[in-house]
DNA sequence: TCTGGGGTCCTAGGACCC
DNA sequence: TCTGGGGTCCTAGGACCC
C-alpha cells in the first residue's frame, strides 16, 4: 500500500455547468464572463482552439465571438457553488482525506499499488461523471505539487483519458515531459518568478527539480525551496483538511457606470458595508478591522485615485448599522469628489468567532444595535437581499452603478422559479 | 463607451519592550 | 556621554492561486 495524493479538476468548470442544463451547449465554443460581463473567464475547448483566452476584455472579443457563432454566457456564481458542492461530495467518498481547494479542485488523500492507483483515478473521474454530469482529470502522485503536474499531464493528452498516475509512468518519460514544459507551468510559480529563474538558467520543470535547494531558498523563498523539495518527491506541503478559518471578508465590484459624487459612492459603501454585516453574521464572525477602498480605472486617462484606509473597530462587531456608518464616514474623508471611481470594495478583517468582551459604555450601544441587525438579516432571509436595508441601503429601484448581467442563465438549481422542466 | 473578484501565505521593516 | 541586542507584534506590500 502506497500513500498518495490525487488532484481532481472539473474541466472548464463554468462551462461544463452551463452545459449540464443547456446540452445544446454541447460540442459549440462557449465563453462564460466575469461579474459586470468584463472579461472571458471560463473557455470550452472549442473556443480555445478559437484562440480566445482567459482575461480578454469583453468589448474586444465581441466581433469575433459573435461571427464566430460561439455562444456567451454571463456568470451564474449561485449554480456553480451548488454545483461544486456535489462534486466535492462525490470527491470525498474516495479520499482518506479532502482537502477543497478551490470550486473545482479538490486534493484528496488515495492508497494503493501503482495499478489500483491507476484504476481509482478512472473510477473517480467516472463517478463524478455519472453523478453530477461534469467532465474531470485526475493527477495522482507522492506530493500536491507532482499531483498537480500529472493532473497537467493528463489534461494535455487526449490518450490518456483524463488521467495520470505517475507511478505507472516511465521514470525516462517523466524525464523527457518535464524538460519540454516550461517552469512557469508549475503550480507556484507565477511570471515574476519565472522571469528571475529564467535569468538564472532555470526555464523548464527539469531545471528546477535539479536546483540546488538552499541556493534557492537564499534567493527566494521557503515558498520555492518547497516546490523544489516537492518536485523531487517530499511532500512539505501541508493540507488543510478543515476549511481554514477565514481571514478576511471582501466584498468588492466593478461598476457598470463610473461613481462621480459622494452621494453616490455613499450609497456604494452603504450597501457593500451591509452585504459585508450580512456575510459575517452567517458565517459567525465578528470583524476588529474594517478597510473601504476605491480606485479610477487603469486605462482611463483622467485623474488616478486608489483611496483605501483601513479603520480599527472599537470592537469586535458584526452590526450593520455601526460597519455602514464607518465606512461611508470614511469614503467620505478620502475620495477625490470629480474622480470617475469603476471600482468599490469593503473589506472586513481581523476576523474572530466571539464577539469578545466590550468596553462597558458602548457595551449598551451595541447591544441595541446587535437586535437590528437580527432583524435586517431575519427579513432578508426570508423575502431577500433587496427587501430591506439601511439608509441608502435600502433601495427599491436598481441604482445606475450596479452590475451588468446580459447573458444570464437561470438558477437552475438555487431558484425554485428556474428549475428545468422535463416533459415525458 | 465597455478591461473580474475573490482569496492565501511570506517577508521586511518599524514600533515597542526588557 | 555612553548609544546593545534580542524578542514580539503589527502592517504593508509582493507573489501567487483559481
Amino acid at each position: 500500500m502506497t500513500e498518495r495524493i490525487a488532484l481532481v479538476d472539473v474541466n472548464n468548470f463554468y462551462v461544463s455547468c452551463e452545459r449540464v442544463f443547456d446540452p445544446k451547449l454541447i460540442g459549440r465554443p462557449v465563453v462564460v464572463l466575469s461579474n459586470n460581463d468584463g472579461c472571458v473567464v471560463a473557455r470550452s475547448q472549442e473556443a480555445k482552439d478559437l484562440g480566445i483566452t482567459t482575461g480578454a476584455p469583453f468589448f474586444k472579443v465581441k466581433q469575433f465571438i459573435q461571427s464566430h457563432g460561439m455562444a456567451v454566457r454571463s456568470s451564474n456564481y449561485e449554480l456553480y457553488g451548488d454545483m461544486s458542492a456535489r462534486v466535492m461530495e462525490v470527491l470525498s467518498r474516495f479520499g482518506t482525506w479532502q482537502e477543497v481547494y478551490s470550486i473545482d479542485e479538490s486534493f484528496i488523500g488515495v492508497q494503493g499499488n501503482p495499478g489500483q492507483l491507476g484504476e481509482l483515478a478512472t473510477r473517480i473521474r467516472s463517478a463524478v461523471g455519472r453523478s453530477v454530469g461534469v467532465p474531470v482529470c485526475v493527477g495522482v502522485a507522492p506530493t500536491k505539487t507532482l499531483a498537480k503536474f500529472a493532473n497537467h499531464v493528463a489534461k494535455r493528452n487526449a490518450h490518456l483519458d483524463g488521467v495520470c498516475s505517475m507511478d505507472s509512468m516511465d521514470p525516462q518519460v517523466v524525464g523527457d515531459i518535464q524538460s519540454r514544459v516550461p517552469v512557469t507551468d508549475l503550480w507556484g510559480v507565477g511570471a515574476r518568478t519565472g522571469a528571475r529563474l529564467s535569468g538564472m538558467g532555470i526555464s523548464t520543470i527539469a531545471d528546477l527539480k535539479a536546483a540546488d535547494v538552499t541556493e534557492i531558498r537564499k534567493k527566494f523563498s521557503v515558498v520555492l525551496q518547497r516546490t523544489v523539495l516537492e518536485l523531487n518527491g517530499t511532500p512539505c506541503i501541508p493540507h488543510n483538511e478543515e476549511r481554514a478559518d477565514k481571514q478576511q471578508i471582501m466584498y468588492s465590484r466593478s461598476f457598470s457606470n463610473p461613481v462621480t459624487t459622494i452621494e453616490d459612492m455613499v450609497e456604494v459603501m452603504s450597501i457593500y458595508a451591509q452585504r459585508g454585516a450580512a456575510r459575517l453574521m452567517s458565517d459567525g464572525l465578528w470583524a476588529t478591522l474594517l478597510t473601504v477602498t476605491a480606485g479610477t480605472s487603469r486605462f482611463a486617462s483622467g485623474e488616478a485615485s486608489f483611496p483605501s484606509i483601513t479603520l480599527k473597530l472599537p470592537s469586535p462587531t458584526q452590526d450593520p448599522i455601526l460597519l455602514t456608518r464607518l465606512a461611508v464616514g470614511a469614503m467620505r474623508e478620502i475620495m477625490h469628489p470629480g474622480a470617475s471611481y469603476v471600482r468599490g470594495g469593503v473589506v472586513l478583517s481581523g476576523l474572530q468567532p466571539e464577539p469578545g468582551q466590550a468596553a462597558f459604555g458602548i457595551f449598551e450601544e451595541e447591544m441595541a444595535e446587535t437586535h437590528v441587525g437580527d432583524v435586517l438579516g431575519a427579513v432578508k432571509a426570508k423575502f431577500g437581499n433587496k427587501s430591506i436595508g439601511l439608509g441608502s441601503g435600502g433601495l427599491a429601484v436598481e441604482p445606475g452603478w450596479s452590475m451588468k448581467r446580459d447573458y444570464s442563465s437561470p438558477k437552475f438549481t438555487t431558484d425554485w422559479a428556474d428549475i428545468p422542466v422535463v416533459k415525458a
